[in-house]
RNA sequence: GCGCGGUUAGCUCAAUUGGUAGAGCGCUACAUUGACGUUGUAGAUGUUAUAGGUUCAAGUCCUAUACCGCGCACCA
């Protein structure tokens, strides 16, 4: 009896950990498995097919290139959500996905072509250009793709989307068709945000603001012109067609009505007094002077008073107007010309530095010029009959107020509120080739008094040509990005056709991403599920927050970036999941650094380890799910652990994760390893037969049930650990059941 | 200007509904050839930013202040 035949744990465990030789091959099995597909685990038996639903979509990553250890944070925690439902017996899908992420695609491409040929896009022409893009976006697709599989993303590869792909611009066409018809989506001559550099416009949202010192000038158009007035721009005042004041204001109540024609920078400018409200009397000298075509405020000041629209800055920030001094010139240049015919004309009366605000765009960091063009917008005002009469912004705010869309952490429910409050109609068009087409054709007829006019036809797909009439051309402009992600929930899901998938699964379980992109993207998201389904995106959004290095600074290649899948090569996957996701709470930002990660290699390690002494310990025994002989130490033991287990339980349903990482890393290494099994080998060596055995059996039992709990933390370790685990009729640890 | 978050051990951060503060890394000393040195044991370091208040009890709730960070608005 005591000369058994030798038994052997398997060779692996005699060396540490490996996760090179181990998460590869684990996640093959995965996949192999099918068990990704919630169809083929209803299929297989794994999941019952009237289970429960759980559904996320992936935030898909942008087609400019690499992840970034934010990315590997938002797989993370979604892997753990979704590996957790899966395991709780959960139908459960999670679809993955790219983003063709125009403006930013389309810059990165332009920038390489540039770098290597010399050539602009233009250059090229419109079809070259976007055939370059997309052959970009697919390399940078397959990087990802394989970036996404080594973070151990659970995703079902059979339902993969791009925001580009046919079935996504079916969705996108049919959405703005809808959009068309009911009056939301229109085209106007209106002052947008324009980029120079990237040329296009962007929308409000696209906007970042630098702080910078600028000179504020205070000076009079003319020497006999009533009212001084100040600006940061005065190279614009070349289009002013008024000047505003209060109308209670009684240093200027007098000369509200009055115009006057003026010699101003070497051309003619024709100003009309006006009282406005907007007018803040104590600012500057209380009377603005009205730049219609070149701010926000004047355009809209120009609309009540009917003025006016001179535009004098072109789309390349160079003067356009008729004025020998100014003509050409650029903008900040001849910000300087302007105040130099000031000071020679002894027009300046004042010249002071102030801090301002500098608009710039966030993809390309060009100085955003407001220029009135005319472009495509979606009224976010506009009531819809088929809504019950709301407008958009009712629309999201109800979703959040009424319809239950939880926020986690909920404080970004006021952020959100707010954005709605100040939302102005969003400018969708955007100047640049590659992205979705929007989908309008317009051709030439004969008007009234014979003059040109535009017919416009919107569809979904392009109008048929007549001999008889001139030929359709369709809008050059594509679409915003936002408003392809905006329909991801759903479209990804087989909308516009009203698929199983988009039953079965719409609308989603959770919404996992970043706090910064909110307005971007949650907003959006919200707007185009309740406008077009009738319904919300998703029951939950969970914000994480930004990962940043160990300077607190946000990650940039340039600024010491913790690379992910070079962390993920020098200490595996599993350490890197673990060590973003413990004491990271939602909404807080944090830092990252590589002893972090280390320290979580050690875990893995560890575990590894315990798994040896434990094989090692209960040779030839099997799991017994079923023993109930446990010694009194035992029972006590397992009777803390049902009180770990419940807390864990409580957790994991309120989205705690860093806490219950947090919990089983303690309960693991501290109390397991270092307490329990050290007392194990005085039981093996010195106690009876019976304590022997339960603690056999005690030590499986608890093994099977971590090893449970953190495989959605670090799947890759667990289930490798698994496969050797002496459990009868066991599957996947992916499929096992939660112990709970 | 409006709003939000933060300030806890040298560093990075926890502390679930208020119950005299914890972890990792780092540090000090010691130990150990049988699961693991990617280890173990022991230890040091805190007026929880400041000042008030509520409470039997405050890191936690309230008020104010300071500093750091963020969002929005303004930016003539």
């Amino acid at each position: 009896m005591i000369f058994c035949m030798k038994l052997n744990i398997p060779q692996k465990f005699l060396k540490p950990y490996d996760p090179k030789a181990t998460e590869e091959k684990v996640y093959k099995s995965w996949q192999e498995s099918g068990f990704f597909n919630p169809d083929i685990c209803v299929e297989k038996g794994a999941t019952k097919a009237d289970a429960p639903v759980f559904s996320m979509v992936q935030p898909p990553p942008n087609v400019t290139g690499t992840l970034h250890m934010g990315h590997a944070l938002a797989t993370t925690l979604e892997d753990i959500m979704v590996r957790y439902h899966r395991m709780k017996g959960f139908r459960t899908l999670w679809v993955p996905g790219t983003d063709h992420a125009a403006i930013a695609t389309q810059a990165k491409v332009e920038g390489i072509i540039y770098k290597e040929e010399k050539k602009r896009r233009e250059d090229l022409g419109r079809e070259e250009f976007v055939r370059r893009v997309d052959a970009y976006a697919k390399q940078s697709r397959d990087t990802i793709v394989g970036q996404v599989k080594k973070l151990g993303a659970s995703v079902d590869w059979s339902r993969e989307a791009f925001t580009l792909d046919g079935k996504r611009s079916l969705a996108v066409r049919t959405a703005f068709k809808k959009m068309y018809d009911d009056g939301l989506i229109y085209r106007g001559y209106r002052i947008v945000n324009w980029d120079p550099k990237g040329q296009t416009t962007i929308s409000d949202d696209e906007i970042v603001y630098m702080e910078s010192i600028g000179m504020f000038y205070t000076f009079r158009y003319s020497k006999d012109f009533p009212v001084s007035i100040a600006t940061t721009r005065p190279e614009t005042k070349v289009g002013d067609t008024a000047v505003a004041v209060h109308p209670e204001d009684v240093r200027y109540k007098k000369f509200i009505g009055k115009e006057y024609s003026i010699d101003f920078a070497g051309t003619k400018i024709h100003i009309k007094i006006v009282g406005d409200d907007a007018v803040d009397p104590k600012f500057g000298t209380g009377a603005v002077g009205v730049t219609p075509a070149h701010s926000h405020i004047d355009w809209e000041i120009a609309q009540r008073h009917k003025l006016l629209i001179v535009p004098v800055i072109n789309e390349y920030a160079r003067m356009s107007v008729d004025s020998p001094i100014l003509k050409d010139k650029k903008v900040a240049e001849a910000r300087i010309a302007v105040v130099d015919w000031l000071k020679s004309e002894k027009l300046l009366e004042k010249e002071e530095s102030i801090p301002q605000n500098v608009a710039t765009a966030e993809r390309t960091g060009g100085i955003i010029e407001p220029l009135p063009k005319l472009q495509w917008f979606i009224d976010v005002n506009k009531k819809i009959a088929s809504r019950k009469n709301k407008s958009l912004k009712d629309l999201m705010r109800e979703a959040v107020l009424e319809k239950g869309v939880a926020i986690i952490p909920d404080r970004f429910e006021k952020v959100y509120m707010n954005w709605i409050e100040n939302l102005r109609d969003w400018c969708i068009s955007r100047q640049i080739w590659f992205g979705h087409r929007i989908p309008v054709w317009y051709r030439t007829k004969q008007g009234i008094n014979k003059t040109l006019e535009y017919e416009t036809y919107c569809g979904i797909e392009a109008p048929e040509n007549d001999p008889n009439k001139p030929d359709w051309f369709q809008d050059e402009d594509t679409l915003d990005t936002w408003f392809s992600a905006g329909l991801w929930t759903f479209s990804t899901l087989g909308w516009p056709e009203e698929t199983a998938d988009l039953t079965t699964y719409h609308p989603t379980s959770v919404l996992a991403t970043g706090y910064d992109i909110i307005f971007f993207w949650v907003a959006r998201m919200i707007l185009m599920s309740t406008y077009l389904l009738g319904e919300v995106p998703f029951k939950t959004v969970y914000l994480h927050g930004l990962v940043r290095n160990a300077l607190g600074s946000k990650m940039s290649k340039s600024q010491g970036a913790v690379d992910p899948i070079l962390m993920c090569e020098k200490y595996g996957m599993d350490a890197v999941r673990m060590s973003l996701v413990v004491a990271t709470g939602p909404g807080n930002d944090t830092k990252m650094s590589e002893d972090k990660i280390r320290a979580y290699k050690n875990f893995a390690n560890k575990l590894w380890n315990i798994a040896r002494f434990v094989l090692s310990s209960v040779l030839g025994e099997t799991y017994d799910e079923k023993f109930a002989e446990f010694s009194l130490d035992d029972r006590a033991l397992l009777a803390e652990q049902n009180e770990l287990l419940k807390e864990i339980s409580r957790e994991m349903g309120e989205f705690k994760y860093y806490l219950v990482a947090e919990k089983v890393y303690a309960y693991i290494w501290r109390e397991f390893a270092d307490i329990i099994l050290e007392k194990s080998k005085d039981i093996f060596k010195n106690g009876g037969d019976a304590d022997r055995e339960s603690r056999k059996q005690f030590l499986l039992r608890t093994l099977v049930k971590f090893l449970k709990i953190l495989h959605p933390f670090a799947p890759f370790v667990t289930e490798e650990i698994w496969s050797d685990m002496p459990v009868a009729g066991k599957k996947s640890l992916i499929i096992e059941s939660w112990p709970m």
